[in-house]
DNA sequence: CTTCCGTTTGGCACTGAGTGCCATTACGCT
DNA sequence: AGCGTAATGGCACTCAGTGCCAAACGGAAG
């Protein structure tokens, strides 16, 4: 289902007929259709014939009309996950989060437009949002394994999921600021945002802190 | 949309045809049949079918076969606001909202088993889970409100979104455990997770890391 | 009781997403 | 050229969701 035809590993094909795109382009394609002409507005018959293929194999490439909104994100998280595991367990689980957030989400300033696009689909259809949950589910997974691994505890259990959701929230308020103002830095909204947690669900009893509205 | 007909104010109705039944007994028809048959498996024929009325009128009271699964929950958010409200301001923030987060999930014995078949299916079903998020947001928002108006910020700003986000994912995350677990206790479960966040992101290492350059 | 008015109902037909089936096409290899 | 394999895409189908509209209903006035 997740994985269908067309996307075995590049040397393990030798045999048979080519693909005749790949996810990513039609990615790419979905992507520029839902932006101009709106995601609703947009059907998957229009899509395939935009991309030059059957609208039966579209669906081979990608599971739902929704899920081409989403690039490659199983191959990110992979990323997420390598530099978790390289970070010194010296270091204190909120900067280890911090940092991997923050690194998970740096993109060549080149992307950033086109990143800048996708996130605008994927924050604002509420199709899109409602369908992101699902790809979210295995981000937070990765942190609670990180998390768990670290302390020795199970993934599944309270303190690594509520950790795992807790980042992933502080990652999409700092996405939601930062769509809604162009020339506000990403990277400086995700470290906000930790900080924002960090000072309000802090071990003593919780002292006035100051605000930084904006 | 949102409010169809059949659920103008109780009072409010004097002229017309009465209402064939009422969004509460679809949702109760339908959670009976989503749980024996599974959600998948049970189309909205049947659920028409089982309610004694027509398909057509079935999304006159829900707008769709997901939101089935969900009860008034509007209504239930009036009254989390109303205990925020009623919180004194002298209150730490943390505190005020963890008996937020536990007076909102707090039910009479006697309704726990319905509830906890609704959330099971809610926090179980890949197409709940997604549409769910739809119904949280609505959640987030009253408390972002709440954080905004106590400190005088926009609730729409980072700080209010990102605690929002957290209180979520904790409540999430309690749910999870209680779900997985028959004897668990669900408030307990509630606070345990609201001290994990302050476990976790406590004042102390919140310190700036390297600075990036994107 | 009849008429009128406003509301809900539900049948019908339609769009569009997603899927099973299967013949066809294209590629690599011998 | 022929073979095996894998991708394609057409066709038909299910099901969610919607617009349209005539019929059913219930209260109030005549």
């Amino acid at each position: 289902m997740a994985l269908q035809n067309a996307l075995r590993e590049p040397e393990a094909r030798r045999l048979g007929r080519k693909p005749a795109t790949s996810r990513a382009e039609l990615s790419r394609v979905a992507l520029e259709l839902f932006s101009t002409r709106g995601f609703d507005e947009t059907t998957t018959d229009d899509i395939a014939e935009a991309a030059g293929i059957g609208r039966r194999t579209l669906f081979r490439y990608s599971a739902s009309k929704s899920d081409l909104a989403w690039g490659d994100f199983d191959l990110e998280l992979e990323g997420l996950k390598k530099h978790l595991d390289n970070l010194p367990s010296a270091l204190p689980l909120v900067d280890a989060l911090t940092s991997a957030v923050i690194e998970f989400n740096r993109f060549p300033d080149d992307e950033l437009p086109y990143h800048r696009a996708r996130m605008q689909l994927l924050l604002t259809v509420p199709a899109l949002i409602a369908h992101s949950t699902l790809r979210y589910a295995a981000w937070r997974q990765v942190i609670a394994e990180y998390v768990a691994r670290r302390e020795n505890i199970e993934a599944a259990s309270l303190r690594p999921q509520a950790i795992g959701w807790a980042c992933l929230g502080a990652s999409l308020a700092a996405y939601e600021q930062w769509l809604a103002d162009e020339q506000a830095n990403l990277l400086d909204l995700l470290e906000a945002a930790f900080v924002v947690l960090t000072g309000t669900f802090s071990n003593g009893s919780a002292q006035p802190l100051d605000k930084e509205s904006s």
